[in-house]
This record gives C-alpha cells, structure tokens and sequence, in this order.
DNA sequence: CCCTGATTCGC
DNA sequence: GCGAATCAGG
C-alpha cells in the first residue's frame, strides 16, 4: 500500500482527532501501526501524549557508550498482511445493558441478597460469601422526570414473563415501575424485534465497515 | 501479557 | 520515504 493523498488526509484526520495508531492502522489498512507512526511523524503531524516521552528531560543523548544497538541483519519479512478477520470478544458481545451504574450509598441492615444488574435481563447474585462490599438497593432515582402515576398497572411484571413476551428490561430492579417491555418476543429471542436490534449489534471489523462519510469517523469510539 | 507512541536505521 | 524492529511507559 502507499500514501496516496485521500489516506494521508485520512491518516491526518483520525491522528489529529485523537485515533490511536493501530486504529488508523486498522481503519486505513494494509499498513502496520508502526507505518502509521512513522508517516505521521514524518508529517510533522504533533506528538500526542505517549507513555515513554512522559518521563524524558533526562539522559538527553546519555549515549555514553552503549550499545548503538543494531537491528537484525536478517532482512525483514514482508509482512504479508493476511487481513485476518477479527472480532475482539468486545466487538462481537451482544450489546450492554441500557445502564448498570449503581451510585454508592450506606448500607442498609438485614440484607442478605443483593443483586446487581450487569445487562439486559442478566444479574450476578451476591451473596454472603461475596468478598465484595454489598452493593446496597439503588436508592431511588430518575434520569427522566418522574411520570407521577406511570404505574406499573399495565406493565409486564416478573411474573408475567414468559417465552413468548420480550424481557427487556426497562427501568432497573428495584425502581417502583421497573418492568419488561412485554412486547411480542422476536420467536427464538428473549426480546422483541426491537430490542433484539439492540441487544444483537453485529459489528463487522472496522476494515469492513463502510467507510463513515462525514468526519469525524463516526465519532467517540467507546472502550 | 496487553496496549501505547517514539526512535532508529536498513532498505 | 518507508516501516520493521526496538525501546520504553502504562
């Protein structure tokens, strides 16, 4: 591959909005996160922060007879690139849950079981044996104003799920109108159509994604 | 180990 | 100019 105009443009962008090497790398393809470095280098493109040049002012050139440390006589490999296709289990994992974040506060008396909420519908028991603090009950809260009487008259509770109504959640436990979507379960799912489109977002590895069309490359890459 | 960017230096 | 090899920190 060589630096044609539209992937050194490219190149620029995604390094001056704070891409890391091995996604521009990755993005552009058919390059190495080394070959990446060294263009933008060679652009003159600024140094972001790196971990080894945090901590220079000191030795400077403290070259004071060591080795001059010569690479492999051994010519290099061509590198012959086999664009293997990788999903990271991150990537491929079926999509989080709406929220999980549980604020801190005391904790109460005479609780014995707590549950956390890891994801749609998942939860991880904590019991007694748990080394880990107990996370007390959500205290109450809302990231909506609350609707007044949105009871939980209508709603799918616990005990109306089943294998044919989605069980999404919607809310978290422990909120008075925490429910399940109950909408039609999507046949072999646990949720609707829609919330299956949630919860299952294939992702295909970033070098076979369309290219995102307007900058900035499809914004924040979440990690 | 993984990741990161910086640098060197043969090609 | 290019980029693999290497370094070095997190």
């Amino acid at each position: 591959m060589s630096w044609t105009e539209e992937r050194i443009d490219r190149l620029k962008a995604m390094w001056t909005k704070g891409a890391t090497a091995s996604q521009i790398a990755e993005e552009l393809g058919g390059v190495s996160r080394n070959a990446v470095i060294g263009k933008a280098h060679r652009l003159g493109l600024e140094s972001r922060p790196s971990p080894v040049k945090a901590g220079e002012e000191k030795e400077k050139k403290a070259k004071a007879a060591p080795a001059p440390r010569a690479p492999k006589p051994v010519a290099a490999k061509p590198a012959p690139q086999p664009v293997e296709s990788r999903l990271s289990a991150e990537e491929s994992r079926p999509a989080a849950a709406p929220a999980a974040a549980q604020p801190k506060a005391s904790a109460p008396e005479g609780v014995t079981l707590q549950y956390r909420s890891v994801g749609p519908g998942g939860f991880i028991r904590q019991g007694p044996g748990d080394t880990q603090a107990p996370i007390p009950p959500a205290p109450p809260r809302r990231l909506v104003p609350a609707k007044p009487s949105a009871d939980v008259a209508d709603k799918t509770s616990l005990l109306d799920l089943n294998d044919r109504v989605c069980r999404w959640p919607m809310g978290h436990p422990g909120e008075p109108d925490f429910h399940f979507c109950g909408d039609a379960a999507n046949p072999g799912y646990p949720y609707c159509v829609a919330h299956c489109g949630v919860a299952y977002q294939a992702q295909l590895p970033r070098r076979d994604r369309r290219p995102p069309p307007p900058l900035p490359y499809g914004g924040p890459r979440v990690r």
